[in-house]
DNA sequence: TCTTGACTTAGAGCGCACTCTAAATGTTAT
DNA sequence: ATAACATTTAGAGTGCGCTCTAAGTCAAGA
């Protein structure tokens, strides 16, 4: 019973994270997933731990992270535990820089609602003063 | 008393903005901005108002707008008041996006929250087993 | 046997949003 | 007069993150 549990080609892999076969290749190449092991035909096979690591990767993406930094990160991860004080500091540093991202975003968000409502009602003004177009 | 209220150069535009002259230039040439007005020396000279707009293209793009879909809203803005519900229609739906994307990240930063307390929780058991370093 | 189709590689190309360069002009201070 | 400095232009260059191409291998189906 020493089968591989789930043994997922490139082509299911980006269905399965929304990446394309082009991304998935080109994120092994340059170091953000460990060399995939190969099918007798020298195919990617990945695992499920592959799709976790690849989901996680497309999380710290989604919020902002270089593929630089996201590069050093895969690389203190392959290097084992000792380098777990070192990651736990990144994620640190990445999660405070998401929070004041979102911050900004908010603030910003409240502007443009507040550009929303009042182009609203100049619009509803606009439409009452104007009959013309009501019948 | 027709003189002109504040009569910034590119320079101080460009701090007032945080964009760089460079980019002031640009964003004029491709038509974010309206043609800046000059003084005799042919240099630009900006106005409260062009501060105002540049401040309020700095929001859009910090939450993400395109310059494609910018030029198209700054396009519309100089064509007056008629265009008022198709900015306010595109206003509406950049909001929905802003929206849409602090959800996502919201989301996300809770998964690198819970990773973070996980690591921490690892190093702190790490320190305790090995008191090679506590002295 | 032949075709179709999924995969492989190295490396070129692309779209975005700037960012910079070079050469010229004009203003200000010594 | 001369030097230093801010500005101008057209257009070239850059960094990022993919995205695609071309040429090849291999396996399955008609």
């Amino acid at each position: 019973m020493k089968q591989q549990v789930n043994q997922l080609t490139i082509q299911e892999v980006a269905e399965a994270t929304g990446l394309s076969v082009h991304t998935l290749r080109y994120y092994e190449k340059v170091g953000l997933i460990h060399t995939i092991g190969r099918a007798d035909n020298s195919h990617r096979r990945y695992t499920d731990d592959d799709i976790g690591w690849i989901d996680f990767l497309n999380k710290l993406r989604a919020t902002g992270m270089s593929i630089q930094q996201m590069q050093a990160y895969a690389t203190l991860q392959r290097q084992g535990d000792e380098t777990l004080p070192d990651r736990l500091a990144m994620l640190r540093q990445h999660q405070q820089m998401v929070e004041a991202n979102i911050a900004e975003l908010q603030r910003h968000l409240e502007v443009i609602c507040y550009k929303v409502g009042y182009y609203q009602q100049l619009v509803t003004e606009m439409a009452e003063k104007e009959p013309a177009f009501s019948q």
